[in-house]
DNA sequence: AGTGGTCGCTAAACTGATTTAGCAGAGCAT
DNA sequence: ATGCTCTGCTAAATCAGTTTAGCGACCACT
């Protein structure tokens, strides 16, 4: 790879100057008195050549290697990876950056390893991430540079990006009411676990408080809540399944992310009932699905792609300590209507 | 990052030798004349530093920087992009190699731009990775060095992983066959741009070669080909809603991939037929959604992870200069069944 | 005694950039 | 003539490793 490219040498003989003249002119050094024809000569011959310095070389110097470590647990390979991952590309890519990107796959063995791998190779910061929102500890051989937390926390005060899942929680509610449910309101997906360890998940509680709020300054009362062992379809088709036996039917339900909604409509489908207009369903995510179910799901998107950027900005940018917040806009599809008769 | 990291020298003098004694038992070099007792010391010493090789330093040296290019059009951020990024992990892991991704979005700029970022930081070779299996045309700059096409083949005899589409074609037409489907199979998915153009996919083609050939050793021919102008959901609903509304009712359907498949889905339940029972129905590609439907669909996998590994093991192992296929193992579930009656 | 070989190790060159310190010459004032 | 400043540029050090060439001590052999 890159064999006979030219270096600062060649360069700097080409246009009859030193190499320190050539660092000097292609770096844009400010007060240095070199002419103005020591520029141009440089110029020309770095264009003749079609230098390009050797970052390598250069980082060994400035330890800058102009490289972000982006470290997930196991981020990097699901569907919800993508959008994090093209954020933080994109404003890499703005500022000349470059993402060295590895997975632990949550096994403390290849994390000390992969982390080991970015230090050896001078990373600028280590943007560290986690595949569902929630607090981690992290690992103290990255302390000793910039850290960013991408859709996670940690106990150390360190820079993080999350979404605001309380708010979404609040404009699912609030959705609902705006279209005229109140007292049949069910939920599907309360989940022990996820609400009660953050080392699990931060949305849980915090979609569930929004959801909570909205309802209460509105004086409404959830019909039903469901429990599920995890947010998967085949819960979601229970937990539904459940909701259709019991007396009152829910006029609207929200579910705690689009896979337990496609659950959910499939059990809907099979009892013959139709959305919106027997049952309204909103959730959380926006995963691809929600706009290919029929009727299209409502749902608040998870702005990877936003978040991915953030984290890169408060890397290189530097910024807030406090938690960077990033919204949850609500899509508003098909399968919201108001109550049935 | 990484300020006061112990360097060789700090190593070599707690050892009381010299920097190339230290490099030479460090690297466990053969042939040299030290002593067990200068091992030892050596060892002990990087032991109690803590010293770990700053490998920007040594790339300088030997060229080489244990680092892989993962370049592609947009793959990294789509669904289908993880598995090939695991698998070129893990392998490159293994071989205590990293990688370097980035993405061009089909963009000639920042491909430019891309490449350059990973030429100048000297990888040691590139991985060129295509979202849709398909020709490409390599760009020039990166041919210098070792590349290993994913997901796409070139002009330019070029080693490349492809996933065996067309064997595929044949495991799902045979599959069909063995459940004695025959006459009334009609397939969903022909597409004229995907199937004539090689630079937007070679697996329409390939599949579709697959499932002649087998569905024609058996004398089969196919009851009905539905054209789409993508293979979205929303294209296999109305395929399929044409399909119903023929004289002669499929037994059975196969649907180019599964986003088609579960569009069929959603006309058929719509129109109160029952999968298998009423149409078995099959596909391409084993999307996380395949597993979700009700009931769930049998599949062809897109064996991501193989793929994603053995690219980097051609890249660093070296071999075959002909196209590896990856096989497409095929996931028999339940929308197969007899035909009806 | 001189020569040659092996052993155990090191000095110094080298990789390709940046950066510090400073030199030569011109112009000007004293 | 001397000293001073300013201009335009360069030599050499530096970063942290790898690699080449070779040095001194010791032993064996003629």
């Amino acid at each position: 790879m890159g064999r006979n490219r030219a270096t600062l040498a060649d360069v700097a003989r080409r246009a009859g100057l030193s190499k320190t003249a050539a660092s000097m002119v292609l770096n844009g050094r400010e007060g240095t008195r070199l002419s103005a024809e020591a520029h141009q000569r440089v110029f020309a011959a770095a264009e003749e050549l079609g230098y390009r310095p050797n970052l390598a070389a250069r980082s060994l110097r400035t330890r800058k290697t102009a490289t972000i470590a982006f470290v997930s647990d196991i981020v990097a390979t699901t569907r919800f990876a993508g959008g994090l991952i093209r954020g933080a590309l994109d404003a890499a890519r703005e500022r000349d950056h470059v993402l060295l990107i590895t997975e632990t796959q949550g096994d403390a063995t290849f994390e000390q390893y992969a982390i080991e791998a970015m230090l050896d190779r001078q990373v600028d910061g280590v943007i560290y991430a986690a595949m569902a929102t929630r607090r981690l500890t992290v690992p103290p051989a990255i302390l000793g540079g910039p850290v960013v937390l991408l859709n996670a926390t940690s106990s150390d005060t360190l820079p993080c990006v999350l979404p605001d899942d309380e708010r979404a929680g609040r404009s699912v509610a609030t959705a609902l009411l705006e279209h005229g449910h109140r007292d049949a309101i069910a939920l599907i997906g309360r989940n022990r676990l996820k609400e009660g360890d953050p080392e699990v998940s931060l949305a849980a509680r915090a979609r569930l408080r929004g959801i909570h709020q909205a309802l209460g300054d509105a004086g409404v009362t959830l019909l039903a809540e469901c429990f599920c062992t995890d947010w998967l379809p085949e819960h979601g088709y229970a937990a539904m399944r459940g909701l259709l036996n019991r007396q009152q039917r829910p006029s609207a339900v929200i579910c705690m992310n689009d896979r337990l909604a496609f659950g959910a409509y499939q059990a809907l489908g099979e009892a013959g009932l139709t959305v919106p207009d027997d049952i309204s369903v909103i959730s959380f995510d926006d995963d691809p699905i929600a706009a290919w179910l029929r009727p299209s799901l409502a749902t608040t998107a998870l702005p990877h792609e936003q978040m991915g950027r953030r984290a890169v900005e408060l890397l290189l940018d530097g910024g807030a300590a406090e938690p960077t917040l990033v919204g949850m806009p609500l899509r508003r599809r098909k399968s919201l209507a108001p109550p049935a008769g």
